[in-house]
DNA sequence: CGAATTCCTAGTTAAGCAGTTGGGATTGAG
DNA sequence: CTCAATCCCAACTGCTTAACTAGGAATTCG
């Protein structure tokens, strides 16, 4: 049940977008390295994003990549699901195929995947971007409400 | 994030010896051939739930295995972090080291993960081979309950 | 022009999955 | 007592995938 670097590295790469959202694009070799992530291979997972429409890219000098859109519109299940396929911990569970269900314990471990998917969808699709980057500065608002001070 | 065909079968075959608590060993035989799972696999899967001692052996002819607790005391998350090693979906939310965290996004993906992770681990800690075993036979209740028939 | 950038394809290396094979040890039944 | 059924163990194999690396082509700003 282990993620793959794909998805590791792939939304390290999308926060940083989402960081500097609206500030123009920004180029791999900056991402690579606030990131810590090798340009080459980052190379391949953000092309991967830019053909699934998470992404655009500005090529040519002072190019880069910008998020396609705000990062209040944008899950971490979107991305997840782009570099990881499908999250389904098993396959079957993916498309409602019950027809495997000849054997005896076969339906009732679907069940038990089915609901481990479930839980995981629920919690990927309910952070966005936006809520990583305030989850990253919160000094800002601290300093924001303290209006008594 | 794809669950390891160690995790599904070695579930599958301890359903398979829930099914059958409390009459007497299960041969491997029959396990393999009641869930469809190669023989010679499944010894290896279950040589490593007996280590872990969520079953026992019983050895020479009319031998087998039984489960070393009652249906109700071995829950799924029981069995998968036997088979499929820690269920965290990255390797550092395991045992709370939040030393890496020296690059930007780091601590922000980090939660990600958790979260992620502690979704599932209460869905395979709630789920005990008895609930899979009820499930599986809702028949039996609807003919006891069946009082007006 | 030329430097900075994205784009594309094709390697390479290592690890892990999903088994198979071949034997050895134990024990109940006849 | 013997033998067939069963568990036990270790090694081996074929295959796929992850996680990069390498090299070059195309594009665009200054």
């Amino acid at each position: 049940m282990k993620l793959s670097t794909k998805g590791r590295y792939g939304l390290k790469a999308m926060f940083d977008l989402a960081l500097h959202f609206g500030s123009g694009p920004v180029s791999l070799a900056h991402i690579s390295e606030r990131q810590d992530i090798s340009m080459s291979y980052l190379e391949q997972l953000i092309a991967t994003l830019r053909k699934a429409g998470l992404v655009y890219s500005i090529r040519g000098s002072q190019g880069g990549y910008e998020l396609n859109f705000s990062p209040s519109e944008i899950t971490v299940g979107d991305i997840l699901e782009v570099l990881e396929g499908q999250l389904a911990p098993v396959s079957c569970v993916k498309s409602n195929d019950t027809e495997h269900c000849s054997k005896s314990g076969e339906c009732v471990t679907r069940a038990v995947w089915q609901q481990i998917h479930d839980s995981i969808t629920d919690v990927v699709d309910s952070i966005t971007l936006q809520d990583m980057v305030n989850d990253y500065m919160p000094k800002t608002n601290v300093m924001i409400n303290r209006k008594e001070y």
